[in-house]
RNA sequence: GGGCUGUUAGCUCAAUCGGUAGAGCAACUGACUCUUAAUCAGUAGGUCCCCGGUUCGAUCCCGGGACAGCCCA
């Protein structure tokens, strides 16, 4: 207290701290916490929504609630103001009766849009029909030291959007919803889950060998152990440890951290669903897939098509389209088969498009799949499960039994963009160290840290029963579910640099 | 990492071909007891992101930097 230099503070916030102030001067404590709020206002609306002015000048109906007061329309002696609580919003209405009214004066002189207050009243209906609560007892709660933003335009400025995203939700009904329905989905899918006889489960995110995916991960380090560890890039090699302990159906929703470039898609931190059921191969989980996704969205958004901008409407009435990858490359990417037989081939056609980060020491499986990431994925806009891709980029899945060179995978694209990732699990241990010395071979190559998961290994010659596992992007569903152009947008507090 | 763009009042935005800036909302004063972005009259509010340079003079031109957005990798 008394750090606040006068200097540093705008007229607003000049004014509002001398009403502080002069409130404590009169015995009113500006953060008091006596209020019981009885009812909450989504509650009043919800059941007197329906009621006509009749009804009112019949029944007295006392409230008392309490909210932020977002509005406030003043004339010489009677304010409108408009309070918001988690639930909904309403009208107030309070007026002088007489010289010495002190609610009136309350909310005259120290009273502005932003504070917490707590009404005491009766409802009744305005000339224009809108239900109000005619304030008998006010009783502020919160003084507010900062001004709203705008009250038309809100606030814009993206960076202060995501910085300060209080204000953001204070300001913006969209940004609440959003948020809103990012919940739903979480629930949508954990109720699907767990009805499905899958078990809720939570495995380490600081692990000493993060596995299960390729990409940079965040180190960090436990001091009392003196231990090099680091944030998970997967909860993959977890999940299926519990599957060999018997657990023959788990899930985990959480946060997964890669420590690589930030864009519209990628926010360092995202949250990730994986499930692993026992018994099942990749072609039950595309079904399963599909039978969750479109239901969540005919649940949450009211039917199978939504609008994805820029790409107009997305169909998610199964089934899904499903192809094999090297069929996606001559029917979507337009390849003839004697284009791509071989990999000098391949490289040269990515040699043309300048894309970067490729040899030509890469295998023609290497090469198959960033062939389909540039020529074929950003066409994928309907939900489409793509299937059978080649070994070398999947090195936890299991090898195709007619088709040795692919494996039993798919993944699911929509809107140009990678949704799910599942596989019928590799549970040959034998098989799996050999391409665990492989990838971290190439890891190490890369400059990531890798190590062999012998525990791993050990936990698949324990034995794991035949399983599919799958992961899928919560934060791009929900992107797709609210229309969002970017991640930044379904994340509270996305990660940008600190304000110096 | 590279390219493009942006940063002006608390918020949303203007303007200045180089002469230190305006509006709406918010605030303050006054009028107003049914408003819905209430209205009307008036007042106050600025490190024009930061640091250098050019210039008599820089918010504007030049160089460097910070942060952000988008695109590319």
């Amino acid at each position: 207290m008394g750090a606040i230099l006068d200097q540093e503070l705008n007229v607003l916030e000049k004014n509002r701290l001398d009403t502080l102030t002069k409130l404590r001067e009169r015995g009113i404590n500006p953060f008091d916490n006596k209020f019981v709020k009885k009812e909450n206002i989504g509650g009043i609306i919800s059941l007197y929504g329906g009621n006509n002015r009749e009804y009112f000048d019949q029944n007295a109906v006392g409230v008392k609630t309490a909210g932020r007061i977002i509005v406030v329309r003043n004339f010489g002696k009677a304010s409108f103001f408009r309070i918001r609580d988690g639930f909904g919003e309403i009208q107030c209405y309070i007026q002088k009766n007489s010289e010495e009214d002190d609610n009136f004066i309350l909310f005259k002189e120290f009273i502005d849009a932003g504070d917490f207050c707590g009404v005491e009243g009766h409802l009744f209906r305005t000339k224009t029909d809108e239900l109000t609560i005619k304030v008998e007892r006010l009783h502020l709660l919160t003084k507010s030291l900062k001004p709203l933003p705008e009250k038309w335009h809100g606030l814009k400025d993206v960076e202060a959007r995501y910085r300060k995203r209080y204000i953001d939700l204070i300001a913006s009904s969209e940004v609440r919803e959003i948020f809103k329905k990012r919940a739903k989905v979480i629930n949508f899918i954990r109720e699907y889950l767990n009805s499905s006889d899958f078990l809720e489960v939570e495995t380490p995110i600081m692990q000493a060998n993060p596995g299960g995916a390729t990409a940079r991960p965040f180190k960090t380090h436990h001091n009392a152990l003196d231990l090099e560890l680091y944030m998970r890039i997967a909860p993959e090699l977890y999940l299926k440890r519990l599957v060999v302990g018997g657990l023959e159906r788990v899930y985990e929703i959480g946060r997964n951290f890669r420590n690589e470039g930030i864009s519209v898609k990628h926010n360092p931190e995202f949250t990730m669903l994986e499930f692993y059921t026992a018994y099942s191969t990749y072609e039950d989980l595309m079904s399963f897939v599909e039978d969750m996704l479109s239901k969540l969205v005919l649940n949450l958004n009211g039917g199978f098509q939504i609008v994805y901008d820029p790409y107009g409407k997305l169909d998610f009435k199964p089934p899904f389209r499903r192809i094999k990858l090297m069929d996606s490359l001559f029917e979507i990417g337009g390849f003839k088969a004697e284009d791509i037989s071989s990999a000098p081939n391949i490289y040269n056609i990515l040699i043309k498009r300048d894309i970067k980060g490729i040899s030509e020491k890469d295998s023609l499986g290497e090469l198959l799949t960033l062939l389909f990431d540039e020529f074929v994925e950003p066409k994928l806009i309907n939900p489409t499960f793509i299937t059978d891709y080649p070994v070398e980029s999947s090195p936890l899945a299991r090898r195709n039994d007619e088709n040795p060179a692919v494996v039993d995978r798919f993944e699911l694209f929509i809107a140009g963009r990678e949704i799910g990732n599942a596989f019928s699990e590799l549970n040959d241990p034998l098989d799996q160290e050999e391409r665990f010395r492989a990838q971290v071979k190439a890891k190490v190559n890369e400059g990531l840290p890798a190590e062999m998961d012998d525990d791993f290994i050990d936990a698949l010659k324990q034995g794991l029963p035949p399983t599919a596992g799958c992961g899928i992007g919560i934060d791009r569903v929900v992107m797709l579910l609210t229309n969002s152009y970017s991640i930044r947008d379904v994340i509270f507090f996305p990660l940008l640099k600190p304000v110096k």
